[in-house]
This record gives structure tokens, C-alpha cells and sequence, in this order.
RNA sequence: GGGCGGAUAGCUCAGUUGGGAGAGCAUCGGCCUUACAAGCCGGGGGUCAGAGGUUCGAAUCCUCUUCCGCCUACCA
């Protein structure tokens, strides 16, 4: 006896149950045997600190799909996880932790700050993971990493000790961005730029020996406590006569020369550029070029120095404001603008950052992105969809070196010793004992750490045991795809092609797919201030994990920012309910089914088309999901499910089904009803992994995991043109007659009959087949085909057309029914319609350029449609005649 | 400043080599028809942002305009 069913489908009663299920089953591992072609995906690393957000969810929900998907394939498919110690968020958090104790971390020192950290990593590090299981996600647990782990960082290691050596990681004094709150550089990707209301403070720097004053723009005042001197542009007539002058500098007095400079921007302000070499990028170029000092007059802590004169250890913007007073009474502020331009800061703090000259470690860049951009020229790589391309080969093309030093305390420790006493720097894989120049044994390790993204750069050979040669790393590398948000673009996924060719000397991995951010319902980007932060975990509560992922694959259309919407995601938990209901009538009528007896009976036309579209939707979810069409491949499921499994195939074997039907015949029906249910739960499996393994396991005849069941395979043979017309027709037919029914306000409760005539005698032939069906699906009493008392005047009338040319009538008696007044308005409706399509074909032909110049099989089409509706307006037409005359 | 994307039904969006405008939700009408009211059946609703061009033919290709996003950039 089969298994019965809720009514209801009622997720959380079985997710967690399946989960369990696999993950003991040990079902999420990749054999790497080389036994099966393999097929990998590296996870992007959620940081330690995060929980899941909208951006995970969906990110690994696309992934699970093509894991899924894959493994069901053949392939040996392995997912890689793991989390990244997000170097500045984290120490940020636990920093964050001490404050409430009323501590730091310089009260605690540096080991035990770092210890700290690990324990709560330990703690509440693997929160996301959980998260991760319950959104169903197939990875290979048992390979966890974490980007600090010993195996990892010895990947660190060895490819910083490499990229020494080479010449490629170097340490000097440059400008770079500086967070005064995190107290620690920043790399250029890590700032960002936000339009601020802001001054432009036009400053008088007074000239040396002579009358006069050279008038300056800047937004930032403070800062020219440190200039070292004003450039003009060296053609701008205004300045021709003070070149090689001198000026004062306000509240300083310090003399400064006025130079010159082709970058300068004769239209900005005044024309007149302040230079402050150790504060701002721009300046600092100038002051390289032109040999000029830089003088520091901001500390680490956005402090003034003593540099600044009087104005020492005052905060930068205190300092500002009283720099604008002294200005002032020194009658050398001649106006103010209102400005609004970018202000950089902290991606991780919104802090406003600091440009500043400081001793970094930065990774020389050029070499390192010409093969990256190689590889997705000639194909090696794609970025999918490739409209990215164009960022991708700008922003690489202009590189800049990248500052992988931070000053902070969580992560890589930089593998570099100074000795003291002769200076040498020691860059090595072990820690050097004794300074190998002078056998001084008092090294200084380097106190900073790398920036997080230099270990996630590594992720996709790091994990696979790089440096060791393991058969992970041989048969997985490069990985098959990796899935990811363009926000990330340039910070990890630019990062890893240039660490994965350099040191791999192949690319990380051949395709990349890109997809798009969460965002709310009204379109904004979903934050913790704005507060419109949607929780995936409670969505999944309310709908249903399973619910939850079809709309995600359902809004993953590509090149397009994703709105959440709660009404598809309620239309998607009826979609799983649906699906659970068919199942449910499944079992339901399966009563004594015993797969083992024999079934000699040949398919029906029904189930002949089903096989035929169930063929057909494999090939489409195969073809749309190799593409990363996940919304296309959702919505074939959905639409074949639904609207012709569910609509049409349940609806028209029920007869065959039912214990009155001969039982052969019925043991065949449930055959076949089982084998394509089982073939649309093994589709929908990616998707859906949870309500399709309970499923699946209430069914007859199944073993084991759906998991691990082979995927559907497209099957030509199955294809059947003749069955499709045949259904389509009768399709064509039933929704005929339900809508002159339902337009003439005839209820259910009463059947009517029908009459039917036709040139041809195929149609009739087919619809005679399918009497009973017609019956059933449009609540008909009694079907007469082509009676010889021929179609009676007061009838409703509606015409099919047949695909191949001809028509079918189908003629609805009134006697008692039917009001004429609509029959009348209803044609009226239905011809205006035609009469305007016909309208438009006729235009088309009467066209010569059309018949000249269209395809052939265009204008044939053309033709066939005309003479289709012209024989469809003609019936109609009199049949509107006769209505008339019946009604006088 | 440079680049990219979007503007299609009331709402959210599909529409991939240019050839009969689609889906889901919402709405209206009718149904508790024994899998499912989270359901069934049927209907209405669109100068495909605007203008021009290419073409026999444009939502689709080209140009321009308007209005929204986003990315990127050292005009202080």
C-alpha cells in the first residue's frame, strides 16, 4: 500500500530531517578518484563575522543549483568551503567586544588581542555555516578551510616569499589611503567615495618681495600647513609673470616657491594649485616629479603634528575650523563656495580617510595583470555575461600597485625581519634564526599583516593543498566555474586571476559567473542604516527553504539588479504546495500498483505527448542551466509542471486511472505516471532539494538519495510531433468550449452538447478519440460529429483553427441557454479581434517588396495565416447572419 | 569626466541571431468539479519612454533626446 500525504506541504516538519540525512549519507563529498569527469566550485568565503544576508543566499543558491545539478550529471562535483577571517571587520568586532569590558587591545598586547580573536571565531565564527545547511547548500564539509588555517597560511607564505624574490612585493614610502578610526592603510579599492556638500575655500598665499598675493582653491584648508608650494598650469597667461616667485604661506610664514605643471587645471578655481606632497595623491605625483618635500602634518590618529605649528595636536577637523578664523582675521580668506564633491571613506568604518605618505608593502601589479587580461581576451577565461568585460579590461589596464600592508593585528603576519644593527630585510619561508648578513640574532619581525584579500587571492588553489601537489589540486585545477557578485569584481575575483595564472600558471577557473545584487522592494540597496535589511532565514521560515530558492533562481535573470517581492514568493510556495498536491494525488491512486507484473500496453496519445514535452523540458533545464539561465530553466519547470502536467495530463487520465478502468490499463497509466513524476522531481531537484527527497522517498520503485540519482537525460526518440498536435488540438478544443461557456454565463452545474464539423476527417477522427475527455474537461452531456441535421440556427458558435490548415467548428445548441444578446456581443468581441489581424496580414501581401524580398517560408507563413482567418471570419460571420435572423 | 545598465500590462519582470506582444502577482466574472481555495475555469488590460534612421518588416539594429540606477576617476 502507497504512502499518503499532508494536504498541506509543511516545510520545516522536513528540512532539517533531509539535511541530516545526506550529510550522514556522506553524500556531499567528492570522491577525487579521477573516476568521474570532475566539477568543481570554490566557494566565495563569507567572513567570520557576517551572518547570512540576501547576497548569500542568493549567491549560494545558484551555486547549489549547479552542484546539484552536476553531481545528479555524473560528474564528481565538489563544492569547496570555507570562511575568510576578514582581517579589519573582524579585529573591528572583537575591538568593538573590549570596549564594552572598558579595554583595548593595547591594554591586552598584541598575543593576547590575537588569541582573543581566534576564540571568538571559535565561538561564533561558524555561524554562517550553519545557515549555509539550512539553506540546503551541498558542500563538501569535510574540506572546510579558513583562510588562517595552518594550511593556508603557508599558501600565504610561500607565494609572498615568491613574489619577493621576483621582484614583485616591495616596501617603500608612498601615498596611501589612511583610516584614522581603524588606524591602518587602506588600498584603493577599500575607500569609498561618497558626494558630500562640502566648501571650496579660496586662500591668499601672499608673494615674497613683491605686491600681491596668489589666490588658491582646496576643499581641505588644514592641509596647507604642509604645502610646498603653489603650481600654475605653465601656459596660464594669469601666472606668467610670477614664475619662480615666492610665496608665503599663511598662519606659517613658511616660503614656498610657485612652480609649474601640466597637470594643474587652468578652469578649476583659481587655477592655482596648493601642493601638499605628503596629503594627497595628486600632489604627491607633482612632488616626485618636481623633487619637492613632503612635510607630514596629519598623525596616524588624523592628529595634527608638530609641523603644524600651534596648531599641534588638534583634531583635522577642529584644526580646520580654526585655520578658517585665523585666515579670516589675517584678511586672507577671500571667499567661500559651496561644493559638493566625493569624500573618501572606510569601507569598513565609513570613517573619513586620510591620504598620507607612510612605509607600506605593495605588490607590483602590471606584470601580474597582462596575463589576467590575456585570458579573458583570447577566451581562456569568460566572464559571464560578458558585458563586464569593458570594466574588467579598464580597471586592469590602469591598475594601480596594490598596498597589501595593514596595521592591524588579525591576519598574515608580514614574513619579513629587519636586524637592527646592519639594517638587512630578511624575507624568508621559515623564521630566520640570525641575520644571515651579520649573524645578529635580535631580528624584528614586521608588525603589520596583509590586507584579507592577499590570502582569499590564493582561495582556489589554497584549498586544494597548494603548495603540495595533491590529487585535489591536480584534478580540480582550475576549477569549473565561480559564481559571484559583481561587487567583488575587482577586490577578489581580478586578485585571483593574477595570483592563479602566476603562481598556477593556468587560470582559477574557465567561466565566471557574475549575477546581481539583492536589492529591496522599492529598489534601494539593502542596509543595516537605512534598515531595510531583509532576513533570508526568516523568509525561509515563512515560505520554506525550498520556495525560497526556486524564487531566487526565478529572479536571477542576468545583467539585472534583483527586487525582492514577497507576492512571487508566495506564488512560489504555492508552486511547491502544487507540486506536493500532484504527488499527493499520485499516491493516492496508485492503491495496489505492483511495478513487478508485466505492462504490455502501448502509450496512449496523452501520455505519448507528456513523454514527448517531458523530453523536451529536460533538454531546455539542461541547456538553460549550463547557460546560467537560471530564470529561464525556473520558468520552463514551473510552466511544464503546472500548466501542462498538473492542467492537462493529471486531468486527462483520471478516467484511466480510476478503479472502474480495465486493470491493465490502469497498472500502465500509474507506470507511466510514476516514471514522468519521478523525472519532474529529479528536475526540479537543484531547485528544490528538500520537498523533492521527501517526495521521492513516498514513491515506489525509488532507492537511495535523489541527490545522487541520475539527472534526466534528454531522449530525441521520445520526441513526437504527432502526439503534440493531437493533445494540442484537443487542448484547443476543451478551452473552446469552456469559453463560450463561461462568456455565455452558462454554470457548471449544466452540461450542454456539443456539435462538431469539420472539411477534414483526421480532426474529427482525433476529437472522436477523445470523447470522454471532452466530456469531462468541458462539463459536455453528449458530442454529435457532423450530425445530418447539420449545425441548428440558435447555437453558439466558436472555430479552431487547426495548425496544418483548415478548421474545426464547434457548435453549442441554446435551447434553453443560451441568451442571444451575448452570443451577439461575444462574436462581435471575437471578430474585431480577427478583423484586425486579418487586416494586417492582408497589408503585408498586398506589399510586392514583402513577396520580394521576405524569406520564402515568412511569406508562406503570411499566407496560411490569412486564409486561416479569412475562413475563421467567414464562419463566424454567418453565424452572426443566422443569429440575427433566428432573434427577428 | 569616462563606462555600463535600465525605461514593455496596475505592480515585479521575461522577450539571445529583426517576421504573429508574454509570465507571475493584482483585477473582474463563475465555481467547495474528491490532489490542491496556497485551488479550478474564463475574461479584461500594453502607440514596448520620445524623435529620427536602416529595412519589405523594428520592443529587438543605428543616432539623438528625456528620465532613473550603478560602477569608475588624483580637477584641488
Amino acid at each position: 500500500m502507497a504512502e499518503t500525504l499532508d494536504k498541506v506541504y509543511d516545510p520545516p516538519s522536513i528540512e532539517k530531517k533531509w539535511y541530516k540525512f545526506w550529510e550522514k549519507a556522506g553524500l556531499f563529498q567528492a570522491r577525487a578518484d579521477g573516476s568521474r569527469p570532475p566539477y568543481c566550485i570554490v566557494i566565495p568565503p563569507p567572513n567570520i563575522t557576517g551572518s547570512l544576508h540576501m547576497g548569500h543566499a542568493l549567491n549560494n543558491t545558484l551555486q547549489d543549483i549547479l552542484i546539484r545539478f552536476k553531481r545528479m550529471q555524473g560528474f564528481d562535483a565538489l563544492w569547496m568551503p570555507g570562511t575568510d577571517h576578514a582581517g579589519i571587520a573582524t579585529q573591528n568586532v572583537v575591538e568593538r567586544m573590549l570596549a564594552q569590558e572598558g579595554k583595548d587591545r593595547h591594554s591586552l598586547g598584541r598575543e593576547a588581542f590575537v588569541e582573543r580573536v581566534w576564540q571568538w571565531k571559535e565561538q561564533s565564527g561558524g555561524q554562517i555555516i550553519t545557515q549555509l545547511k539550512r539553506l540546503g547548500c551541498s558542500c563538501d564539509w569535510s574540506r572546510e578551510r579558513f583562510t588562517m588555517d595552518a594550511g593556508l597560511s603557508r599558501a600565504v607564505r610561500e607565494v609572498f616569499v615568491r613574489l619577493y624574490e621576483e621582484g614583485l612585493i616591495y616596501k617603500g614610502d608612498y601615498i596611501i589611503n589612511w583610516c584614522p578610526r581603524c588606524q591602518t592603510a587602506l588600498a584603493d579599492l577599500e575607500v569609498e567615495h561618497e558626494p558630500k556638500d562640502g566648501h571650496l575655500y579660496y586662500i591668499k598665499y601672499p608673494l615674497v618681495g613683491q605686491e600681491g598675493a596668489v589666490t588658491v582653491a582646496t576643499t581641505r584648508p588644514e592641509t596647507l600647513l604642509g604645502d610646498t608650494a603653489v603650481a600654475v598650469h605653465p601656459d596660464d597667461p594669469r601666472y606668467l609673470a610670477y614664475h619662480g616667485a615666492c610665496l608665503r604661506l599663511p598662519v606659517l610664514g613658511r616660503k614656498i616657491p610657485l612652480i609649474t605643471d601640466p597637470h594643474v587645471a587652468p578652469e578649476f578655481g583659481t587655477g592655482a594649485l596648493k601642493v601638499t606632497p605628503a596629503h594627497d595623491f595628486h600632489d604627491f605625483e607633482i612632488a616626485r616629479r618636481q623633487g619637492l618635500p613632503a612635510v607630514k602634518v596629519l598623525d596616524e590618529q588624523g592628529v595634527m603634528t608638530e609641523e603644524a605649528g600651534k596648531y599641534q595636536g588638534l583634531d583635522r577637523f577642529t584644526c580646520r575650523e580654526k585655520i578658517l578664523k585665523d585666515l579670516k582675521s589675517d584678511g586672507l580668506l577671500e571667499k567661500v563656495e559651496r561644493y559638493a564633491h566625493s569624500v573618501g571613506q572606510c569601507y569598513r568604518c565609513r570613517t573619513i580617510v586620510e591620504p598620507m605618505i607612510s612605509k607600506q608593502w605593495f605588490v607590483a601589479t602590471k606584470s601580474l595583470a597582462e596575463p589576467a587580461l590575456d585570458a579573458v581576451r583570447q577566451g581562456r577565461l569568460r566572464l559571464i555575461p560578458d558585458s563586464w568585460e569593458n570594466s574588467f579590461f579598464d580597471w586592469m589596464t590602469n591598475i594601480r600597485d596594490w598596498c597589501i600592508s595593514r596595521q592591524i593585528w588579525w591576519g598574515h603576519r608580514i614574513p619579513a625581519w629587519t636586524c637592527p644593527q646592519c639594517q638587512q630585510v630578511i624575507v624568508a619561508r621559515e623564521d630566520p634564526q640570525a641575520c644571515p648578513a651579520c649573524g645578529g640574532n635580535d631580528l624584528h619581525q614586521e608588525t603589520d599583516v596583509l590586507d584579507t584579500w592577499f590570502s582569499s587571492a590564493l582561495w582556489p588553489f589554497s584549498t586544494l593543498g597548494w603548495p603540495e601537489t595533491t590529487p585535489e589540486l591536480k584534478l580540480f585545477y582550475p576549477t569549473s566555474v565561480l559564481v559571484t557578485a559583481f561587487d567583488i569584481l575587482f577586490f577578489w575575483v581580478a586578485r585571483m586571476m593574477m595570483m592563479g595564472i602566476h603562481t598556477m600558471g593556468e587560470v582559477p577557473f574557465r567561466e565566471v559567473y557574475i549575477h546581481a545584487l539583492v536589492r529591496d522592494p522599492e529598489g534601494q540597496k539593502m542596509s543595516k542604516s537605512k534598515g531595510n535589511i531583509v532576513d533570508p532565514l526568516e523568509l525561509m521560515d515563512r515560505f520554506g527553504t525550498d520556495a525560497f530558492r526556486f524564487s531566487l533562481a526565478a529572479f536571477a535573470a542576468m545583467g539585472r539588479d534583483i527586487r525582492l517581492s514577497e507576492e512571487r514568493l508566495a506564488g512560489y510556495r504555492n508552486f511547491a504546495n502544487k507540486v506536493w498536491n500532484a504527488c499527493r494525488f499520485t499516491l493516492m491512486n496508485l492503491g495496489d500498483y505492483d511495478a513487478a507484473l508485466p505492462d504490455e500496453q502501448p502509450l496512449t496519445v496523452a501520455e505519448s505527448w507528456i513523454l514527448s514535452r517531458l523530453q523536451q523540458v529536460s533538454a531546455d533545464t539542461v541547456k538553460t542551466l549550463d547557460a546560467y539561465d537560471f530564470d529561464q530553466a525556473a520558468h520552463v519547470l514551473y510552466q511544464f509542471i503546472w500548466h501542462e502536467f498538473c492542467d492537462w495530463y493529471l486531468e486527462l487520465i483520471k478516467p484511466q486511472l480510476s478503479p472502474a478502468a480495465a486493470p491493465e490499463a490502469r497498472r500502465h497509466c500509474q507506470g507511466i505516471l510514476l516514471k514522468v513524476l519521478n523525472s519532474i522531481l529529479r528536475l526540479l531537484h537543484p531547485f528544490m532539494p528538500f520537498i523533492t527527497e521527501e517526495i521521492w522517498h513516498k514513491l515506489p520503485n525509488t532507492q537511495g538519495s535523489i541527490m545522487v540519482s541520475p539527472f534526466p537525460q534528454p531522449d530525441p526518440a521520445l520526441n513526437n510531433p504527432h502526439a503534440e498536435r493531437e493533445i494540442s488540438l484537443l487542448m484547443n478544443t476543451i478551452t473552446a468550449i469552456r469559453n463560450m461557456r463561461s462568456e455565455m454565463n452558462v454554470p457548471p452545474a449544466t452540461l450542454v452538447d456539443i456539435l462538431i464539423f469539420a472539411q477534414e476527417a483526421l480532426p474529427l477522427e482525433i476529437l472522436k478519440r477523445h470523447t470522454q475527455a471532452i466530456t469531462l474537461l468541458a462539463r459536455v452531456q453528449e458530442v454529435r460529429f457532423q450530425p445530418d441535421s447539420g449545425p441548428p440556427a440558435a447555437a453558439a458558435k466558436s472555430v479552431v483553427l487547426l495548425p496544418e490548415g483548415g478548421s474545426v467548428d464547434l457548435v453549442m445548441p441554446l435551447t434553453g441557454i443560451i441568451d442571444f444578446r451575448e452570443e451577439e456581443r461575444r462574436l462581435n468581441r471575437e471578430m474585431d479581434k480577427l478583423s484586425r489581424d486579418l487586416a494586417q496580414a492582408q497589408r503585408k501581401l498586398a506589399n510586392d517588396d514583402f513577396l520580394a524580398k521576405a524569406p520564402p517560408d515568412v511569406v508562406e507563413k503570411e499566407k496560411e495565416r490569412l486564409q486561416a482567418f479569412t475562413e475563421k471570419l467567414t464562419k463566424l460571420k454567418s453565424h452572426q447572419k443566422r443569429i440575427r435572423e433566428f432573434v427577428r
